[in-house]
DNA sequence: GTCTATAAAAGGATAGAC
DNA sequence: GTCTATCCTTTTATAGAC
């Protein structure tokens, strides 16, 4: 197989935004040197600044590359149909899950270029479209579910999905200190009051069966 | 009058501490220099090296002061009585408000102690207490106020607290990068159903009067 | 206690070889 | 396109004067 020129620059690329965003999440941009994300990419500090023209420049490419990327993972288990308990904890729990892969630092890493994008237009404009596109999707998902399940929406789909991604970021947040602190029960029956929708059983999870679509999910008990 | 040596050196502690929220918050803790720190303070690095030890003992000492200072500031809407719209909008703008003095940069420095937090234990762990704390204080402040206005939560004060929390930190994220997509009434709404409340009304405010002592707030309206 | 001066290290960025 | 070698700047941290 002859690899083409294009085929390895692609390559170089993709190792070192890989390792870019694994580096930039745990220990934070600013106390990463470019030299090191060189070399945990397998390459040279040479070759980054061919590529992105500086450190910068790779947040920058970083941001392009997460942008779809995460979206649609966290979203997901909105795609779909019905809004059951166990996939609202599912959705919080993609925000809050520490395993040793990359979803560890997932919040971190949106935590890190937030700040960034916080300070510097040219992080934050692409990050609002970001975030933007989010709650797009989400309201969406929200409109189609609340069609589906019979169940209305409190208030526009926009504002349902601001304040439901809002709940959602607060609480990876605070859990991430402390995590007892915040149960995963808890942020789903705040997600439940967003939806209007009326507190689900005490402690089991009776209600979170799936229904067949068009109908209400809970029967007759909701 | 007579200044003791005491008096000096806590001014000087308190002039760095002062500076480096400022700068530490606009420019990110990694992008000042402990140089810059010191002559923003009027002083040199001898003296905050001799008080600090370094740049790192000053993010510690920072986050102590930072600690009950803020929390009183933000709680101070609902320690007293009724819950009202303007009150809940109040408190999510102490979060956003953008004005030029300290204001400006709370959610910033909140989220950088935050991001040191999460990956220090050392930062991590003072941090964690203080959120505690003022989820605490605001449990509190919401099961004094549901007992005032005859509003029974919908869940435990803790658990309403964590929501209600979550969701301003979780909104201000969303509006500091993108202001105009995240509307206030939207907060205020959000903030409504977690405790319980039915919608205001739709683009007045005719319900946010104060009621006296005891009474409902919202006469029969509500 | 605070300042001045400086040592020692690290990081960002570039030039030229291959 | 990528690597090697290097320059220049900034930063941390300390030692000693006052």
């Amino acid at each position: 197989m002859a690899r083409t020129q294009d085929q390895r620059r692609a390559e170089t690329r993709a190792r070192l935004i890989d390792a870019a965003a694994d580096l930039f999440a745990r220990k934070g941009f600013h106390a990463v040197s470019a030299e090191a994300v060189a070399e945990a990419a397998g390459r040279t500090t040479g070759a980054l600044y061919n590529h992105f023209g500086g450190k910068e420049g790779l947040l920058l490419a970083l941001l392009e590359v997460w942008k779809d990327q995460t979206a649609a993972e966290l979203l997901a288990g909105f795609e779909d149909v019905i809004v059951l308990d166990e996939r609202l904890a599912a959705l919080f729990e993609v925000l809050t899950r520490d395993d040793g892969d990359r979803g560890a630092s997932w919040l971190l890493l949106e935590m890190e270029l937030w700040l960034h994008g916080a300070r510097d237009p040219e992080i934050g404009e692409p990050l609002a479209r970001r975030y933007a596109g989010i709650r797009a999707r989400l309201a969406e998902g929200l409109a189609d579910w609340a069609d589906t399940a019979g169940v209305p929406l409190r208030r526009s789909p926009e504002r349902t999905a601001t304040a439901v991604l809002g709940l959602l970021i607060g609480c990876a947040v605070q859990h991430r200190l402390d995590p007892p602190a915040v149960e995963t029960r808890a942020v789903v029956e705040g997600l439940r009051d967003l939806l209007g929708l009326p507190d689900g059983p005490p402690h089991d999870h009776h209600l979170s069966r799936l229904a067949p679509k068009g109908e209400h999910p809970c029967g007759s008990t909701c």
